[in-house]
RNA sequence: GCGAAUGUGGCGGAAUUGGUAGACGCGCCAGACUUAGGAUCUGGUGGGGCAACCCGUGCGAGUUCGAGUCUCGCCUUUCGCACCA
């Protein structure tokens, strides 16, 4: 055996090993429990990231080990292949997004092949490649046909420079993000799936997803936003038999209304703007709303009197109508209630506008005042000054508002959802082609199913001015499916979001080329173990339980939920640096170039920039990103150090849902561990094969190591199968190879304990480390590949000990540890304990009064 | 504002069911080996006393024989949502 531990060596043989033998290429075996374990995939910008490191680190910690106990692991790897970042990029150098995005996604398969994942390549996939995305386009085409895919005009953030549609991350402060100019809002038709059909189903199923983190599930219920209550009509006389609908959670407050409030783009509105041009102004301005969207919830309330009336409900009483900018048209019906006594917004509205306040609502214990708003006049309460509800609590007065405002036709129980449909048009070249033809004479066309995919050019390059496929009569001009016409492709494209919304499917049948899904789907589905960052928590992990549902409704798929367990890993961080120029902008220095001393006695940290020397600010750890220029290439680590050293410095640093600090000196130590480990295992194999184990002739020492061993493969066990803590797995297969350091070998007997631990070692390590662990198995004179081996099952006998320590506390302080047998009754455990001499200096001369033994743990003596 | 998470040595973190606080690692200190070490090995390392012992898990109360862990009230930091009627 060599001594000295070389990754780059070790790793390419391992490596080999598995290519060669085709280690990682899952077949369906019915026989077998299959275990689907998926990592969220990646979009190939280029290079990969820390992020993904962790990311598939877990996944395949997880995948290896599950492999290893038994189960038909199936752990595939695809590309998020189309987006925006191609586009940008292909205008940065003139080269088409297809090309950059195939040598991107070469380097980055070859990035993760010298991470040593178990990954199935004959099942790789690519979004942007007419072989999947054909069956976007054929599934879009069945939502048509059901009603699930519809058009409908919608309002999108338009750049006039670019001619092209931004999304909100990318306007900033009302500009767009490329050219600076005023971003307009403009209808135009686009598609939408009506996810809101789902909503309910999406909502309910959560409750029995336990095995989705907490979290995310709140994340989504909060998302999809049910709310329940009574949609109110308010008669006016503005066209003919008019009603203003409002919505409300509040129906008990009906009488306290004092005025209606409608978003500017509400009918009503615009039909008072019509000979008001101060009003039509004012609805202008709405119109154009704050820039940011977090600024519309602090924003000043503002509104203007329609001079319209409608008629209370209830009363009959007439109630103004106002213009506010605080009602969103996009929510129930773009009006609401103002009932100014026992809601914050209409208070501060009514104030404003000097409208009547009337309470309504009794909370017992408080009087009500309307000099100020105090957060309980929102409380739910008894109802008062309201005729024939008075006296009645929260439920029992929205249930008779609801019976006698039905009664009259003016209303009902609603229950409304904030999710809205999703609209899944961009005016953009790098995306699935919706497979839509416009005829002059047949209006719009679906393409007929023969006749897809609708292939998009590969060769085009993006410059910046709208979408390139409006310039490509190749694309653009077809014939009408119908009639035969002269015709024009939809050039709008789909929402990447689609693609990913089914990807884990395809996996199980990606080399199908006649249909999108197969009975091989059946086989492997739902994932098992899906993982992921946080930030998918809402939009991808929602559209991907969508698409499930849709599919079991077209009965092809059985199930509805596709992902049985999630696991959201935390985040990468690092700490920044910076200096501030006189601009006032921020300059950021990569942390490779910069070093950090610290004072031994203060501990105060100084940070300078190697290249000139000069001091640089340090602004806290915060997330690796490329703005704060604070990442760590991967690549650079693998190359220095092996790619088992860096998945053993994430895998030991945090537990895997919690954020990750990045630390050079925290890498040093995992490749220091590695070296150890393959020191002793070098330094044992040495001096020659060791002797079989003769368990009954073993030393207290001997069986102590042993029992350590195995409590050890207990734990690891459960770390890695149960707990998902893969830095206490770590933490404790280093405490069994200080044990094995420390054990003194003399004998035969020391070596096959040793040799025995060793092997626990590193199976233990081998689904983290696996490259040096499939070189040390067979060091350690084993004949199978690490990577089919079964699993250690701990050695009940190994783990029973005749002894046990306990610990002795008077009240309630530790005070003395005490060996017993570990069957020993409760009266050899006290008089133990009471002839500790420590023990009875505390007691003294008191009494005791309470004696508490938990067997095996400990004993407290109160006195 | 609402919701969730979080707070433990110089640092990352451990303590799984209310039962030895600080495992494991980093850093630091001392020593060994060495021409040398930023390699390796050994020992030490929460604070105060340097002994017995005392004090210590964001702050304040409480429950308990016993609280990092449970309850109540505050505070910090992070994340998500944000005029949702």
């Amino acid at each position: 055996m060599q001594e000295r531990y070389e990754p780059a060596a070790i790793e390419a043989e391992a490596q080999h090993y598995w290519d060669q033998q085709h280690s990682f290429e899952a077949k369906e075996d019915p026989s077998r429990p299959k275990y689907y374990c998926l990592c969220m995939f990646p979009y190939p910008s280029g290079r990969l990231h820390m992020g993904h490191v962790r990311n598939y680190t877990i996944g395949d910690v997880l995948a290896r080990f599950m492999r290893m106990n038994g189960r038909n692991v199936l752990q595939p790897m695809g590309w998020d292949a189309f987006g925006l970042p191609a586009e940008n990029a292909a205008m940065a150098n003139g080269v088409p997004p297809a090309k950059w995005t195939l040598e991107n996604i070469a380097h980055m398969k070859a990035q993760l092949k010298s991470l040593g994942y178990g990954l199935d390549w004959s099942r790789e996939l690519t979004t942007c490649l007419p072989e999947y995305y054909r069956w976007n386009q054929w599934l879009f085409l069945r939502m048509l046909e059901k009603g699930i895919a519809y058009l409908k005009t919608g309002v999108v953030n338009w750049d006039p420079v670019d001619k092209t549609v931004l999304a909100n991350e990318q306007v900033i402060d009302g500009r767009g993000w490329r050219t600076g100019a005023m971003v307009e809002k403009r209808e135009i038709p686009m598609y939408y799936l009506k996810i809101t059909a789902y909503a309910e189903d999406l909502l309910d199923a959560l409750k029995d997803m336990q095995d989705w983190p907490e979290r995310v599930r709140i994340m989504q219920a909060n998302w999809i936003g049910r709310s329940e209550g009574v949609r109110l009509g308010f008669p006016h006389s503005v066209g003919e038999g008019g009603i203003l609908h409002v919505f409300t959670t509040r129906a008990d407050t009906i009488m306290g209304v004092t005025f209606c409030a409608v978003a500017a783009e509400h009918p009503l509105a615009i039909h008072a703007a019509q000979g008001n041009p101060q009003l039509a102004a004012f609805i202008e301005e709405c119109k154009r709303g704050p820039a940011v969207e977090a600024e519309l919830a602090t924003q000043e309330k503002k509104g203007m009197a329609t001079g319209l009336y409608v008629r209370h409900p209830i009363s009959g009483e007439p109630v103004p109508v106002w213009v506010g900018n605080y009602v969103l048209m996009s929510y129930g019906d773009g009006a609401v209630m103002g009932v100014p006594a026992h809601d914050e917004r209409d208070f501060e509205f009514a104030k404003k506008y000097r409208l009547p306040i009337k309470p309504v609502i009794a909370v017992p214990g408080r009087v009500y005042s309307a000099a100020a708003w105090e957060p309980w006049y929102s409380d739910h309460g008894r109802c008062v000054d309201s005729g024939a509800y008075d006296g009645l609590e929260y439920q029992a007065a929205v249930d008779a508002v609801a019976r006698d405002s039905s009664a009259k036709g003016l209303g009902e129980k609603r229950t409304i959802w904030r999710l809205r449909d999703w609209g899944i048009s961009r005016q953009r070249y790098w995306g699935c082609p919706i497979p839509i033809i416009h005829c002059k004479n047949c209006g719009v066309v679906p393409v007929p199913d023969e006749q897809l995919p609708v292939v998009l050019p590969v060769d085009l390059v993006p410059d910046g001015s709208g979408n390139p496929l409006l310039k490509c009569a190749a694309f653009l001009n077809v014939k009408c499916p119908k009639c035969g016409a002269d015709a024009r492709r939809e050039t709008d494209t789909m929402d990447t979001f689609v693609d990913s919304s089914w990807y884990y499917l395809r996996f199980a049948c990606a080399d199908n080329d006649h249909a999108m899904l197969d009975h091989r789907v059946q086989y492997w589905l739902p994932v098992d173990q899906y993982i992921g960052g946080i930030e998918h928590a809402i939009l991808h992990l929602l559209y991907a339980r969508f698409w499930t549902r849709f599919l079991k409704d077209m009965g092809a798929v059985s199930f509805k939920e596709p992902f049985a367990r999630l696991f959201t890993q935390g985040m990468v961080l690092n700490e920044v640096f910076f200096r501030k120029a006189d601009s006032g902008r921020l300059q950021y220095f990569n942390p490779a170039d910069v070093n950090v001393t610290v004072d031994k006695a203060t501990h105060r940290r100084e940070a300078m920039l190697r290249s000139d020397g000069k001091q640089v600010e340090s602004g806290g750890v915060v997330t690796m990103s490329k703005s704060k220029n604070n990442g760590v290439d991967p690549q650079v680590l693998v190359d220095e150090f092996g790619a088992d050293t860096a998945r053993l410095f994430m895998m030991f640093a945090a537990p895997p849902e919690q954020t990750l600090e990045w630390s050079d000196e925290g890498v040093q130590g995992a490749f220091r561990f590695i070296k150890r480990l393959w020191k002793a295992v070098y330094e044992h194999v040495s001096a020659g094969p060791a002797q079989r184990l003769e368990k009954a002739m073993l030393t207290e020492a001997q069986r102590a190591l042993r029992r350590h061993s195995h409590q050890t493969l207990a734990k690891v066990a459960d770390d890695f199968g149960r707990r998902r803590t893969f830095n206490t797995a770590i933490a404790a297969v280093m405490e069994l190879l200080n044990a094995v350091a420390r054990h003194p070998q003399t004998g035969a007997q020391d070596r096959s304990i040793v040799q025995e631990a060793l092997e626990i070692a590193v199976m233990s390590l081998s689904p983290i480390i696996p490259h040096a662990a499939h070189a040390l198995w067979r060091e350690l004179g084993r004949r199978t590949a690490m990577i089919d081996e079964t699993w250690l099952q701990p050695d009940e006998q190994a783990l029973q000990s005749s002894t046990v320590q306990m610990v002795v506390q008077v009240n309630g302080k530790l005070r003395a540890h005490i060996t017993v047998a570990v069957d020993a009754d409760e009266a050899a455990i006290r008089s133990t304990a009471l002839a500790d001499a420590n023990v009875q200096k505390f007691i003294g001369t008191g009494a005791i009064r309470k004696l508490i033994v938990v067997r095996g743990k400990l004993l407290n003596i109160v006195v």
